[in-house]
RNA sequence: GGUCCCAUCGUCUAGUGGCCUAGGACGCCGGCCUCUCACGCCGGUAGCAGGGGUUCGACUCCCCUUGGGACCA
C-alpha cells in the first residue's frame, strides 16, 4: 500500500523468450529509479499470450533478474491470474457505453483496410459496429469507443511533451472474441489497480501511449508519469536482436561476464552521470534519475562491456572469482578440489582475463597435469634444446631447496642460476615457461612457480629436461 | 504508406547561448615498463549531418532538408 507520492515502478515482460539486453536495461532503469526514490519495484509477467508465453521463459527471466541483482517488492504478479478483473473492467466500459460489440469478422476487417489504403485514407476500424448496440454473441469482439475528436497528450519524462490526435486513434479490441482482454487494455487496468506511478518502458511503446490514456481517462483513473527509454541498437543500427550475437543476460553469465559489469554497463547506455564511467550499484542508485536519461538509441558495443568486465574482474575479491571460476573450469573437463588454491590461481590470472571463460582458458594448465606429449611439438623444439639441460638441472636443484610459496626466493634462486651461468632471464623464461605451462603465454614466472607449488614445478620442468637430453643424445 | 520519436569522434557520452581551440571513456595507433602476454603509465587519431533563421554571439533556441529508428498493420 503505497501512500501518496511514494513512487512505484514495474518491470512487465511477457515470457516469450529469455530476459534480453534491452529488457534488462529497461529493468534496470526500472529498479533503479525505484531504489533511488525509496520507492516500490513490481514485477509482473505478461503472460496472457498463452500461445507464446512459455513456464520455462518465466523461470529464466527470474533467474536472470536474480543474478543481475534486481530485486522486486512485489510480485511476480501473473496476468493469467487477472482475467476475471479485466473481463469485469470491460463489463463496467460496456455498461458505460464506452465500449461496444462488434460483429465485424476479420476477413472483412482485412478488405476494408486494402480498399482504405488504395484509397489513401487511414486503415483505422470505420466503426460500423459503433452504435449498432449489438450484444455478445459467437465470434464478436468488444471494442473501446475511442474519443473522435481532441488531442490527447502527456509529458514523456525522458522524450518530452507528445501530442496525438485523437482522429489517429482506433476503436481498438479490448476483448477478443475467444474472451481474452488485449494487450493495451491489460496493461493499463494493471498498472492502475497496483498503483504504478511512474511507467518506465521501451520506446517502442510510445504510440501506444496515447490510446492507454484515453481508456485511463474512460476509466476514471490516473494515468502514471510515462519515461519512455530508448532503444538498444546493434551495430548495423537496427534494433537489437540475435543475429547481432549473444542477446540473452544469462548468455552473458555462461561466456564468464560479472554481474556488475553487465549492470554498469546497460547503466550507461543512454544514461550518464557527468564524466563518470565506473559506477557501484549505491553510486547507481544514488545519482540514477530518469531526468539524466537521454533521448536517443544507443548501439550495444561488446568491447566496452569487455573492458568493464575486465575491471570487475581485477577488481573482484578472489575468494568470490575463485567460486564463480569453478564452473569454468569443470567445463573444461578439469578438476578442482582446494579452493585455496584456486584463489592463488584467480589472482595469478586475472591481470590477463577478460572473462571468467578467458581465465579458465588460460589457466587449464593449473589444473591437469602438463606431459611432454602435451606440449605442441613446435614449442618443444624451439624451446628446449639440449644446451639448456645444464641450466634446468641447475634451477630444479636450486628451486628444490626453497620455499617455492615465497616468490621473492623463487626469484632469488633463478638469480643463482642465471650467475653461475652469466645469462639473462630472458633466456631461461621463455623455456621454463613452456615447461610449466605447455604455452608461451602465461602469468609471470615466479608467481606460477609459486602457485603451483614445488612438486608440481620440479615434475615438469624434470619432464622438460629429459626430453632435452634425449634430443642431445640424438 | 500514415503517425510518433531521434541526430556531438567508429561506439558510449559530457556539453542546457559566451567557460569549446568541443571534454571523458571504449576501440585503434605509437611509446615506456618487461621473463611472454597482459596490467599499468604517457602520448596520438577521430566528431557538433546539411541548409536557413533568432542573437552582439550558437554544439546549445526555431524551421526545413537529409538520414536513422519505432509503432500501426
Amino acid at each position: 500500500m503505497a501512500s501518496e507520492g511514494t513512487v512505484k515502478t514495474r518491470f512487465a515482460p511477457s515470457p516469450t523468450g529469455y530476459l534480453h539486453i534491452g529488457g534488462a536495461r529497461t529493468a534496470l532503469f526500472s529498479w533503479l529509479y525505484a531504489r533511488h526514490t525509496g520507492g516500490k519495484f513490481v514485477l509482473r509477467i505478461e503472460d496472457t499470450d498463452s500461445k507464446r508465453s512459455g513456464r520455462e521463459y518465466t523461470a529464466q527471466i527470474l533467474d536472470a533478474m536474480k543474478w543481475l541483482g534486481l530485486d522486486w517488492n512485489e510480485g511476480p504478479f501473473y496476468q493469467s491470474d487477472r482475467i476475471d478483473l479485466y473481463r469485469s473492467y470491460v463489463e463496467r466500459l460496456l455498461e458505460e457505453g464506452k465500449a461496444y460489440w462488434c460483429e465485424c469478422t476479420p476477413e472483412l476487417l482485412e478488405v476494408k483496410r486494402k480498399q482504405a489504403i488504395k484509397e489513401g485514407r487511414k486503415p483505422k476500424y470505420d466503426g460500423t459496429c459503433r452504435n449498432k448496440g449489438l450484444g455478445p454473441g459467437p465470434g464478436r469482439v468488444v471494442r473501446f469507443a475511442s474519443p473522435l475528436t481532441g488531442i490527447t497528450s502527456f509529458d514523456d519524462a525522458i522524450k518530452g511533451r507528445i501530442s496525438v490526435n485523437n482522429d489517429e486513434l482506433d476503436d481498438l479490441v479490448i476483448l477478443r472474441s475467444d474472451g481474452m482482454p488485449t494487450y493495451n487494455f491489460t496493461v493499463v487496468i494493471d498498472d492502475a489497480t497496483m498503483g504504478i506511478t511512474h511507467v518506465i518502458r521501451g520506446d517502442d511503446h510510445v504510440n501506444n501511449t496515447p490510446r492507454q490514456i484515453v481508456l485511463y481517462k474512460a476509466l476514471g483513473f490516473k494515468p502514471p508519469v510515462f519515461a519512455h527509454v530508448p532503444m538498444i541498437l546493434g551495430p548495423d543500427k537496427t534494433r537489437l536482436s540475435k543475429r547481432h550475437g549473444a542477446t540473452s543476460v544469462m548468455a552473458y553469465k555462461e561466456m564468464g561476464y560479472l554481474p556488475e559489469a553487465l549492470v554498469n554497463y546497460l547503466a550507461r547506455l543512454s544514461w550518464s552521470y557527468g564524466d563518470q564511467e565506473i559506477f557501484s550499484l549505491e553510486e547507481l542508485i544514488r545519482y540514477f534519475d530518469i531526468r539524466d536519461v537521454g533521448k536517443s538509441a544507443a548501439v550495444f558495443n561488446p568491447d566496452k562491456l569487455l573492458w568493464l568486465n575486465h575491471h570487475y574482474i581485477k577488481q573482484a575479491d578472489p575468494r568470490r572469482l575463485a567460486r564463480l571460476l569453478v564452473p569454468f573450469v569443470k567445463r573444461m573437463g578439469l578438476g578442482v578440489s582446494d579452493m585455496g588454491y584456486v584463489e592463488r590461481v584467480v589472482v595469478d590470472l586475472r591481470e590477463r582475463s577478460k572473462t571468467l571463460k578467458d581465465m579458465a582458458d588460460l589457466g587449464d594448465f593449473y589444473f591437469k597435469d602438463i606431459n611432454i606429449e602435451d606440449i605442441p611439438e613446435e614449442l618443444r623444439l624451439k624451446f628446449f634444446r639440449p644446451e639448456l639441460g645444464q641450466m634446468f638441472k641447475s634451477l630444479i636443484q636450486e628451486l628444490d631447496v626453497v620455499d617455492v610459496s615465497n616468490q621473492e626466493q623463487v626469484e632469488a634462486a633463478f638469480m643463482n642460476v642465471l650467475d653461475k651461468y652469466s645469462i639473462k632471464l630472458k633466456l631461461l623464461a621463455q623455456p621454463v615457461r613452456v615447461a610449466l605451462t605447455g604455452r608461451k603465454v602465461s602469468p609471470g614466472l615466479f608467481e606460477i612457480i609459486s602457485t603451483l607449488g614445488k612438486e608440481r614445478v620440479i615434475a615438469r620442468l624434470n619432464n622438460a629436461l629429459s626430453y632435452m637430453e634425449k634430443l642431445g643424445r640424438k
